[in-house]
DNA sequence: TCATTAATTAAGTAATTATTTAAATATTGA
DNA sequence: TCAATATTTAAATAATTACTTAATTAATGA
């Protein structure tokens, strides 16, 4: 629970789960997408795994990550749920949805 | 967005939203639950605040502080629901529900 | 007015987190 | 076997965040 939202916390995680949203992907695709180094990316992969966000399953010499997507129902979905009225439509805070990526 | 998650990382922050669930509070009642400083509390509300996720009120001498509820369903809950499927009953990851106090 | 209470600001420091480069591990296919 | 590719680990450091005590601001009421 804790460390979930510690790995929601930073702006390039939320992005790598909007990226695996669209499927599973390498750590090296998805280093295509960020500025930062493949050891820093390598990082934040580990933050997401080891809160349970997400999970990798290595195939030959490739590394494939995919969300867990319970994993967010069952932490964030119903922590959020305890404070929010769950009346009514879910108003959306701005334009953009999920996070950064295009 | 950015600052609503960065907020909610820290498990004293969540901890006083939780507080605040129960209704409107001064910085003094808060205080009365943590163990830190003063000061520390005031700094944790100001950015529980600057996220939008509470507010406060200068009523005579106290400050008091409540929950802005729509704030957690327009930014975490729609966040998670566009990574969760939104099919079925959503299940708590564990016993406890939201957060740390008794 | 002045002492008291509530809360915040300031300044300094400790602790944590993020990032880098270089080196190591593992897998593939020539 | 060996060179190339994918990824992670290690070590060092930069940047950020959290916390403390002391000082300040603001409101109350004797």
């Amino acid at each position: 629970m804790n460390n979930v939202f510690e790995a929601l916390a930073a702006v390039p995680r939320r992005q790598i789960l909007a990226y695996l949203d669209r499927g599973e992907m390498t750590a090296g695709e998805l280093n295509e997408f960020f500025e930062f180094s493949k050891p820093a990316l390598s990082n934040h992969l580990r933050i997401l795994e080891e809160a349970g966000l997400i999970e990798r399953e290595k195939r030959g010499q490739f590394v494939y990550f995919r969300l867990v997507r319970e994993r967010i129902a069952n932490t964030v979905m119903s922590w959020a749920a305890e404070l929010c009225p769950v009346a009514g439509p879910i108003k959306r805070d701005g334009r953009k949805i999920k996070g950064e990526p295009s």
